[in-house]
DNA sequence: TGTTAATGGTTAATTGTCGAAACTATTTTA
DNA sequence: TAAAATAGTTTCGACAATTAACCATTAACA
C-alpha cells in the first residue's frame, strides 16, 4: 500500500466517522435550542438562527438569504415577524437607501444572550465527561476545520 | 485560579469555537446534499435524511419520528411520497401486525450509495488542505464525542 | 448624460410541510 | 374480557418557503 493509498484510507475513516456523529450531536443541539427558545421565548429554532446571524454582523436581508441559502422573500417575511415581535429593526443605510440595515433591539439581544447561556451550559455539561486531551483536540480539530471552510 | 476554573475555561473555549465551525460546516454539508439530491435524484434534504435512517435500520415510523424529533404524521406523509416514488417499500411485520416495517427498494438503495459516494468524495477533497496530523485528531474527537452522545 | 442593467427589498399567490386531534387496528395488561 | 397502550393513518388548519412580479435605488456604459 502505498503512501496516498493509506492517507486516502485514512481521509475515508474521517469522513465514515462524521457521518456517524454530526447529524446525531446536531439535531441534540437543534433540540436543545428548540427547547430553550419555544419553550422559554417562542420563537422558532428558525428565528433564533436568523437572530443569531444578524448578531453575528449578517445585517441585510440579501446577507441573511446567502447566509441560510433560502430565498430573499423567506427572510423578508421572517423579518418582518422578528420586527413585530420587537426584536430586531429595520432602518435605512443613508449611503445606499436600498440597502435596510437589520439589528437586534435591547429585547433581541437580551434574548439571545439568554439562549446562548443557557445552550452553553448545556454544552459544557455535555462536553464535561471529556478529558482535558480530549477538549483540547477537540478544539484544535474545529480550528483546522474553521481554517479550510 | 484553580484548577476546576481553568479546565472550565477550556470549555468554554471549545464551546465557542464550535458554534464558529460548526453552523457553517453543517451548511456546507446540507447545499451540497441538496445539490446531488435535488439536482440529480430530485428528492429534498428532508426526504434524504429519512432515506438515511431507514438505512441505517431505523424501519419504522415511530422510530423515525423519534429520531428525528418530528410528529408521526409528518413521516407518515413523507414515507407515502417516497413509497410513491419507489425508494422505499411497506410491509407488515407478522409477528407484530401493528408494526408497518419500512425497506429501501433497490432503486431506494442505489439512490443513497450513489449521494453518499458523491459526498463521500466531496467531503475527501474538502478535507484533503489537513495534514494527517490533523486528520487523525479529528478523527479521535469524533471518536469521543460519539462515545458521550 | 441618459438609458439600461444590476442590486436590494417587498408583495402576492401558490405549494408544501408540520402538528394536533381524531380515527382504525392490533397487542398488552389488569 | 374490558380497558389501556401502541402503531400508524387521515383530516384539517397554520405556518414557512418558492416563484413571479413589482418598486426603488445605484452602477455601468455608450
Amino acid at each position: 500500500m502505498d503512501e496516498s493509498t493509506r492517507s486516502s484510507e485514512k481521509l475515508r475513516q474521517a469522513v465514515d466517522v462524521f457521518w456517524e456523529t454530526f447529524p446525531p450531536l446536531w439535531r441534540m443541539i437543534h433540540v436543545h435550542i428548540r427547547e430553550v427558545a419555544v419553550e422559554q421565548f417562542n420563537i422558532t429554532v428558525e428565528q433564533f438562527h436568523i437572530l443569531r446571524h444578524i448578531r453575528r454582523g449578517r445585517d441585510s436581508v440579501s446577507a441573511l438569504a446567502e447566509a441560510k441559502d433560502i430565498s430573499r422573500p423567506a427572510i423578508s417575511q421572517s423579518v418582518d415577524l422578528l420586527v413585530t415581535r420587537g426584536l430586531i429593526v429595520r432602518s435605512i443605510d443613508p449611503q445606499d437607501r436600498r440597502h435596510v440595515k437589520l439589528d437586534l433591539t435591547a429585547d433581541g439581544n437580551a434574548l439571545m444572550d439568554a439562549i446562548f447561556g443557557d445552550t452553553r451550559q448545556w454544552m459544557m455539561k455535555t462536553l464535561e465527561p471529556l478529558s482535558a486531551d480530549e477538549i483540547q483536540a477537540l478544539t484544535c480539530s474545529m480550528e483546522s476545520l474553521k481554517k479550510i471552510l
